[in-house]
DNA sequence: ATGGCGTACACCGTACGA
């Protein structure tokens, strides 16, 4: 079963490259992000006769996360159901979840925080709390989970290419590590990390200054597994090809197969 | 990198992303 996570930033504008990777790579899961689109906008027809289900909690403008797969999803769960759904961390579409092929499959898309001084940063901080209540309660780390997505949170020096400049700044900050550690702390593998470990790997890089064809960019998209599913990892990476495309995501692909 | 790009919604600019 090889399951993947794609940012798309909007997934109108990005539908026939998605289409382009799942042919390519034959995946069996893809959770995506940030499709900045409602519901009834999402292409499920392009996708439907390209032989994937899709599991959708859509946003007009802002956020948005789905599951494509090639089995049907089962027991759809949007948001973080141990909160009330008008809980103010529930009013962005940044959760759905999906069993699939008896995999629990989580496609997440974090808040940015936009930096440490910021009002939406204590929001960040509570929506990483509440993720992993979330865990606690729902879950169990003996389970077959797998957590995918956009956490925006790159976890160490390797992880970004100039660490001692940024300092202590938004996506790399002390707090917020502590906050994606302690999500991890549930019982949770970085399953690219199972098979990569040099530094300069990364998931995005910004748009602006030609960041990518510098090298510059960052770890910030993820695919975590519980401990008895990361056992079955036999591969995992990140494809960079969809970021050297034409007008592409500033994100990019991060995937992993698992025995079953 | 932080005016430098891209997307959405609307309007001919503003909000937001990371």
């Amino acid at each position: 079963m090889k399951i993947a996570t794609w940012n798309v930033n909007s997934i109108r504008v990005r539908a026939e490259q998605v289409l382009k990777w799942l042919e390519r790579s034959d995946a069996d899961v893809l959770c995506l992000q940030e499709l900045k689109t409602p519901d009834e906008e999402f292409p499920y027809d392009l996708f439907g006769e390209a032989g994937y289900f899709a599991a959708v909690a859509g946003q007009r403008t802002y956020n948005g996360v789905a599951i494509l797969s090639k089995e049907e999803p089962k027991d759809i769960s949007r948001g973080l159901s141990h909160l009330p759904s008008d809980h103010p961390l529930n009013e962005q579409r940044r959760i759905v979840a999906a069993t699939i092929g008896g995999v629990r499959i989580l496609s997440a898309y974090m808040p940015n925080g936009e930096s440490l001084e910021s009002e939406k940063f204590p929001f960040k901080m509570e929506f990483f709390r509440e993720f992993r209540n979330y865990l606690d309660k729902n879950h169990e780390p003996d389970e077959g989970l797998c957590i995918c997505g956009d956490f925006n949170v790159a976890r160490e020096a390797i992880d970004l290419y100039n660490p001692e400049e940024r300092g202590e700044s938004i996506l790399v900050s002390s707090k917020e590590r502590r906050a994606l550690e302690e999500v991890l702390d549930f019982g949770l593998t970085d399953a690219f990390r199972l098979h990569n470990k040099e530094q300069g790997r990364y998931s995005w890089w910004d748009y602006r200054g030609g960041m990518y064809w510098k090298g510059k960019g960052m770890r910030i998209d993820y695919l975590f597994a519980t401990r008895p599913l990361a056992k079955l990892c036999a591969a995992s990476d990140i494809d960079e090809s969809p970021r050297r495309w034409k007008r592409p995501s500033d994100h990019t692909v991060v995937w992993a197969e698992f025995d079953i």
